[in-house]
DNA sequence: CTGAAAGCGCTTACAG
DNA sequence: CTGAAAGCGCTTACAG
């Protein structure tokens, strides 16, 4: 009674079974989790021994073509290549991981535009976008995605349009940045926007300006979300007669670039000027001061909205939409206006 | 003589064959390119036809279970949550999609350790793998990758192992910032090194040692490439009574938070210290002055990396080893050292 | 030049 | 409690 030869190449669950001296259906039964009533105890025990003896993986491709999904989403992000996306992903990627699927990014920015045929729901289960402008959107839902045909879940987007949605409470974050500056007495203020028209940007500007009381938006511009985008928008900003005491920025990064413009104009931060961001990236303690700004969990963003993704897939429904909060951080960029 | 009523669900090779009035082997044949000699133009055109009305598009768990290979490669850095291993991966990502290939990614310190059991041969064909330390890369090379099982190819990693290798020229880096700052005139040196010891530091140190010259390194720290890593390690050089005119960083970030240190003990920079960075990383034209630096292009890195990986899933030879030169960047943060 | 058939490795009714 | 069999959608010898 000698155990039969070792197989060639990768084992196989046939390659288990004739090892366990079982059928390769139980061997699937077992490894599955499924033979509660079905396999007797002992019988599970050799399976399993067998299976670790040989080193067995089921092999993805034929589960995959077998059960007709392939545990695998795509995350649908504006740019990889910055820290705000990369933290998504991250989150993102940790959570897809521990429940067992896999992530293929599809940068809508970086590469070639969304592609139609980019959804293809033989390789993929379900769609994670973030953050996307309204066009690609329509691109994105026609495609396939969101029809009930693959599983969608919307990250950083309007609410409301029959889409689960994970999102950052930006509005809260504007709100409280109108209330910190007003509070320490601006009444002047500058705006630097995002050029990209997606809903986070429109319902920031929309948060901000019902919070601002008795503060007045005296000038505002569009820059992109640049250090380059900043520094040019914001001299335009501060060249202006009657200048503002106080910008408030879209972003970190174009927050720096308006430290840049205001060293340019001879304006010390915060004492001529107060500065702030958003979302509390790493530039944002890389500049001198370091910079008054509203923090987004990025990393969160994208675990809760992968949960909710896979949720999805697994029981037909994502949950409630989310709101993470984020929090107010006071540094060295904003100060009371000096009384002109 | 009426067409077949159109498929139910996703259509197959088995529909379009139908909708042609076709073998599936005809099909696929056509579809794959495979048809010169094999199958006359006009049924190619029509399967084609056939496919495009459809909507057609093949089945990749199907496919990769017939072929044994998955078109899709691992991609290994340490952290994904970082511009530079963005970058990387940004570039690989392009490459591998223009030749319909995936990527996973896969960050070492980021998750988990690297398990021996994530290189999964029936999920991904090859690795790419970046900046890993010794230990990782013995657990990666004894779990398959590169004993010729499946395909390897090192990023920024000790050439020479037998394993191809795409590297930054890091050493010729550091040569150029010791030159640089040698031929300002600073003799009394200080170095900021990156407490992980993997090749691409310890090359960078040894280069900038062998290209300095008439200087000395007078003081020495290790720390992590993060702000608050180079701003407490800079504190402590900067404190000895000797204090050097200039201090050279293994990276961009710790050189920001070498800025931190210098301001801490009312240290001008350039005039009083001058500091250089290396990768030129946005953060280096985020501080004030603006960072000297020494630019790699991570990008390209990822790009080359991805096309020795594929190249040697193609053809069996990943071609020759890569250098990429980079390029210094002078800007505000080197200056002649006053004299003493 | 074209088609019928085998088989990649799984999972899941179905039969016993 | 266990096994034999079908079939997911492809690709590729093989036969004609």
């Amino acid at each position: 009674m000698s155990s039969p030869p070792p197989p060639a190449g990768r084992p196989t669950s046939k390659d288990v079974a004739r090892h366990a001296r079982v059928s390769q259906s139980t061997v699937s039964l077992v490894l599955a989790g499924k033979w509660r009533g079905r396999v007797s105890p002992a019988t599970v025990e050799t399976v399993r021994d067998a299976a670790a003896a040989l080193g067995y993986r089921p092999n993805t491709s034929a589960r995959s073509l077998r059960l007709g999904r392939t545990r695998t989403v795509m995350l649908v992000v504006p740019v990889l290549t910055s820290p705000f996306f990369g933290a998504v992903h991250s989150g993102a990627a940790r959570v897809a991981a521990e429940r067992d699927f896999g992530v293929v990014v599809y940068p809508t920015l970086d590469g070639a535009d969304l592609a139609p045929n980019a959804f293809s729901p033989a390789a993929i289960d379900g769609v994670l976008a973030s953050s996307m402008a309204a066009e690609p959107l329509d691109v994105l839902r026609s495609a396939g995605p969101g029809t009930g045909h693959l599983p969608l879940v919307m990250l950083d987007s309007e609410p409301g349009h029959g889409l689960p949605t994970v999102n950052h409470d930006v509005a809260e974050g504007m709100r409280t940045i109108a209330e910190h500056v007003v509070g320490l007495g601006h009444r002047r203020v500058a705006r630097l926007r995002a050029t990209v028209r997606t809903w986070t940007f429109e319902a920031r500007d929309a948060a901000f300006r019902a919070a601002l009381g008795p503060a007045e938006v005296i000038a505002e511009a569009c820059a992109p979300l640049t250090l380059g985008g900043g520094r040019e928008a914001a001299l335009r900003l501060l060249a202006a007669p009657a200048r503002p005491t106080v910008l408030v920025c879209d972003d970190d990064l174009q927050a720096a670039g308006a430290y840049k413009a205001a060293r340019t104009l001879g304006l010390r931060v915060p004492e001529d000027l107060s500065v702030t961001g958003f979302d509390d990236m790493r530039y944002a303690r890389v500049v001198e001061p370091e910079l008054t700004t509203f923090r987004l969990p990025a990393v969160e963003l994208g675990a809760r909205g992968m949960t909710a993704l896979l949720d999805l897939l697994d029981t037909g429904d994502a949950g409630p939409d989310v709101v993470l909060p984020g929090e107010l951080v006071i540094r060295g960029s904003t100060a009371r206006p000096v009384p002109a």
